[in-house]
DNA sequence: TTAGGGTTAG
């Protein structure tokens, strides 16, 4: 009766069967069938639990009962049984039974302890593809893919014939390893071998060739399959989610529903991915409705989709309504609200959730503390950078090649370019990410040359470089007006590297050229650009006209900035400060009315400097610090001396309608001369950090280059643009910036 | 008796 309960489900039927009659009345059989049934409703528990019964009755497992409750150890609480089952196996014939030990050594994988199944392993004489195709996949699980390589060259050379499942198996190893080389051999292997009908191995390549975004490959191959199932529409979508082909993505979906091929819920994290990628809330807004509708909205990675493409789609306040109503949050998912807040400039937040995250007891994962210094390095906090670097060490996430060059990114925005350097030297993993963020420290820095001294030992180790590598050097020949150097790796980004330069390099190399007053080129790559001119690169034309007084350039970029992004304050001002320098007065008040007609005021400028773990932040002529009488007195001293010493204030680049005595205090007042002021009056040695949300101005630059050799102090002001390093009365930057 | 896919981070 029991084995016909069996055959047509009826667990609870077999349940209460089970119960009534007396447990000695059971055999052996009959144990198994029920500990089967128990564990085929998901009820592992209450099948262990019987099992346990059984051994206390004194009833004996048969083979069958053995490698059915093997199959229930998969997690770290079961290991203890598993390891008890594995002394019974010892005493007993099953010690010679190679089905119980390959589902023993499986047992031990699925449990985590990989060095016990190893001695399994290493205990049975004739072993077959089955006890070797087990003990990968758990050095796989572990992450230890050299061991799954070397166990797979034992195999070949013990001459135990790879099966489906080894190539599976070792495929994923080598998507770990993301070493193309042994992928394309492995391929080779499977062709060789006639194996490539193969859903499962077909499916493994997939996967390995998207992870190490080889699209074109993928893509061949998933064309070139003779069987796709829903896993291999799943990786090819995931792989154009992960390499931003948004179109290709949802066209694919389209393509597994006309298909009608199940899909269950894996292709919606990408897709919401895609959505948040495109900043198409609406279209994030349907596949959340078909989530919710198929009743999938709460599962834990679709959870975190949905917050990351709010966040990303800047509705920040829908993100925190499913982050708030979501009862179990995992890592990933503080990550990825964390990620949100980060995205929306809300930095200050990020960390505030960043402790709430710690007091739940969940532990950060690499890519919380790399989003996490991402917030801590756009607020330029030292201190919390360098605690976050021993809780990184703390964690054992310093061997990550993320962590690490999240860290050279950190200590470089906190202007410690040795800190970033000495990061970078001992990091044993880098990719083309730490040489980026290397280059990137060097560029924001004013050492320019030291940025292409990098990216051409980068290129000599074998790293090609990408849109961001260029980026980066680009925008260290523009701080350093190495104009030519720059022309150079523009055009070698087409001619040899094959990468289409983006807007934002467009930006930087006509910066560059407007910077050195090469107006007659700036003109002719604006005719050549294959796009509509944007924001970025008109206010850089605009910034260049303002340093060599082309009006007329200038005009026709202000013009356009006016239309673009008419609330921006910025632009105006630039503007009238060119008016300003060719004596157009008309023009700057004209300047000023539209400005006060549009109803557009100024971004307040203030600066902040950390001083014994304390953030002190200045607004330009504060009024609210509590020392802020004693650093004006300070600041009005100093301007004794530095009068001295040859500075005289430029009343000229203050374009407020108030007489020159006016000007000169409002100039001494300016937010990063209070922070540095306040920073001389509360340590006695030391550099001096400060940061700036604006660009610093001409005359805060002359005043702190004297300020630094009156003072004799080192004084360090990142802006909004790059790092100035004063000293002795001069800036690393040359004065050209 | 053994195998696969999704989110977040630099």
């Amino acid at each position: 009766m029991l084995s016909g309960y069996a055959k047509s489900g009826c667990i609870k039927e077999a349940r209460e069967l089970f119960h009534a009659v007396k447990d000695r009345n059971f055999n052996v059989v009959s144990w198994t069938i029920m500990i089967g049934m128990l564990s085929d409703a998901g009820c592992l528990s209450e099948a262990l639990s019987l099992f346990q019964k059984m051994q206390y009755l004194g009833i004996a497992p048969d083979c069958v009962t053995i490698l059915k409750v093997l199959s229930l150890c998969t997690d770290s609480n079961a290991s203890v049984l598993a390891l008890q089952i594995h002394t019974r196996i010892i005493k007993s014939a099953f010690g010679c039974n190679l089905t119980i030990l390959n589902t023993l050594i499986d047992a031990y994988c699925k449990c985590g302890l990989t060095e016990l199944a190893f001695a399994v392993f290493e205990e049975i004489e004739q072993r077959d593809s089955v006890t070797y195709n087990a003990l990968l996949s758990g050095y796989f699980k572990e992450g230890n893919y050299l061991n799954a390589f070397a166990l797979f060259k034992h195999m070949l050379k013990t001459c135990t014939c790879p099966t489906d499942f080894t190539f599976s198996s070792i495929l994923n190893s080598a998507t770990g390893l993301a070493d193309p080389g042994v992928g394309a051999q492995l391929h080779c292997q499977i062709i060789k071998s006639n194996f490539t009908w193969d859903v499962y191995i077909n499916n493994s390549l997939l996967d390995f060739y998207s992870k190490i975004n080889y699209v074109h490959h993928t893509r061949k191959l998933f064309d070139e399959m003779l069987a796709k199932d829903h896993v291999s529409y799943n990786v090819m979508i995931s792989s154009y989610s992960r390499n931003g082909l948004a179109k290709q993505a949802l066209e694919l979906f389209q393509e597994m529903q006309l298909l009608s091929i199940d899909h269950k819920d894996y292709p919606y994290p990408s897709l919401l991915s895609v959505a948040g990628s495109l900043s198409n809330r609406d279209l994030g807004k349907q596949i959340h409705a078909r989530v919710v509708l198929l009743g999938m909205a709460s599962s834990n990675l679709t959870s975190n989709g949905l917050i990351n493409m709010y966040s990303t789609c800047g509705y920040l306040s829908c993100a925190d309504l499913i982050f708030r109503q979501y009862t179990d949050k995992s890592t990933t998912s503080w990550t990825a609200f964390i990620t949100g807040c980060v995205q929306n400039g809300l930095y200050e937040e990020a960390l505030k959730l960043f402790g709430e995250m710690r007091k739940t007891g969940l532990d950060p994962d690499t890519s919380t503390f790399c989003i996490v210094l991402k917030a801590c390095s756009s607020l330029a906090l030292i201190s919390l950078g360098e605690q976050l670097h021993s809780c990184i060490l703390r964690s054992g996430y310093l061997s990550s090649v993320f962590a690490g060059s999240s860290l050279v990114d950190t200590y470089a925005k906190c202007g410690l370019l040795e800190y970033a350097k000495k990061m970078f030297d001992e990091m044993i993993e880098k990719n083309i990410v730490s040489w980026n963020a290397l280059i990137c420290a060097y560029a924001q820095n004013g050492k320019g040359k030291k940025a292409i001294e990098m990216f051409e030992r980068m290129v000599t180790l074998g790293l090609k470089p990408e849109s961001v590598s260029f980026l980066s050097v680009l925008n260290a020949c523009s701080h350093s007006g190495l104009v030519e150097e720059g022309l150079n790796y523009f055009n070698s980004m087409t001619s040899i590297y094959n990468i289409t330069p983006r807007k934002d390099h467009y930006a930087c190399i006509i910066y560059m050229l407007g910077r050195v007053g090469r107006f007659d080129k700036v003109e002719q790559l604006l005719d050549q650009i294959p796009f509509e001119p944007d924001p970025i690169i008109w206010s850089s034309i605009l910034n260049s006209c303002k340093i060599h007084g082309n009006y007329e350039l200038g005009k026709i970029a202000a013009d356009k900035l006016f239309c673009l992004e008419p609330k921006d304050a910025g632009h105006f001002v630039i503007m009238s400060n060119i008016y300003a320098k060719n004596g157009k007065w008309d023009e700057v008040a004209r300047i000023k009315k539209l400005m006060r007609d549009r109803g557009i005021k100024k971004e307040p400028a203030y600066s902040w400097v950390e001083i014994n773990r304390q953030v002190h932040m200045f607004s330009s002529n504060d009024m609210k610090h509590s020392r802020i009488v004693e650093i004006k007195a300070y600041l009005d001293e100093l301007s004794v001396e530095m009068e001295k010493e040859g500075y005289k204030a430029d009343v000229t680049s203050d374009l407020h309608l108030v007489g020159d005595e006016t000007k000169v205090k409002s100039l001494r007042y300016h937010s990063e001369r209070l922070a540095i002021a306040f920073a001389f009056l509360s340590t006695e040695n030391g550099i001096i950090r400060v940061m700036k949300n604006l660009r610093t101005c001409d005359d805060c630059h002359v005043a702190i280059k004297v300020m630094s050799k009156v003072v004799g102090r080192e004084i360090v002001v990142r802006d909004s643009s790059r790092f100035h390093h004063f000293k002795d009365g001069v800036c690393s930057c040359g004065d050209y910036w």
